[in-house]
DNA sequence: ACTCTTCGTAAGTCTTGGCTTACGGTAAGT
DNA sequence: ACTTACCGTAAGCCAAGACTTACGAAGAGT
């Protein structure tokens, strides 16, 4: 549930994939591997460390199991990237100022 | 300058490390270096993923080399990430409902 | 010129983790 | 009860990548 565990899950394209397939509202896990370029239990896989990291949830409908995208990680990830986001532009302009003035000296 | 390399970038914990560095304000390399679990050279290479990734840039300072935090790489990501955001907030919600009506059936 | 510091890169090793096949478990339908 | 559909997990294989040591390049100071 931590921002670290939601980054290393989605640094994997195929897990982003099917990360980004739960954007079209709660699938299966069938329907999910469908088209997909890997096997279903490797889907199944990548669903799990999604969950574990808390950016999907998943709910049992009979035999299916529906999946769907969770906030609580996407939340955590958006709160550290916060962190960095103003503090980094003022910083950026100082950098780039100092360039500017390097290359008057030149 | 994409977000799917800005995230691989800083799924590894070290390479992270050394990001969340630079937050404290720019630094030379070895500057970075002192202090971490991991050698210099090692430093040099998460260095050039991250700025490959558009998340830092350097500049030569006599034979040192510093290098600072980037906004272009986390702009990037801030905004795939906000694709989700609200879309997620309002399907969780509906979902929490779902499941909130399943338990009062029981 | 020479030395020292700082840094990037190459080559090689070894662990991490993503994928497949095979299996077992559970719910729905007949 | 039996079959079928759907899914998670285990075991094993293999490629990606993180780290080390060794080397070479470039600037600063004496």
């Amino acid at each position: 549930m931590t921002y670290d565990t939601a980054l290393a899950a989605l640094a994997d394209p195929t897990r982003r994939h099917v990360f980004e397939r739960l954007r079209s509202g709660p699938q299966p896990v069938g329907a999910i591997a469908r088209g997909m370029p890997v096997s279903r239990p490797a889907v199944s896989q990548h669903l799990k460390v999604l969950k574990e990291a808390g950016l999907v949830s998943d709910r049992p409908e009979g035999t299916r199991r529906v999946y769907y995208i969770d906030p609580h990680g996407l939340g955590a990830l958006r709160g550290w990237l916060d962190q960095f986001w103003d503090q980094a532009l003022a910083a950026f302009q100082a950098e780039a100022e100092i360039s500017q003035k390097k290359d008057g000296e030149r």
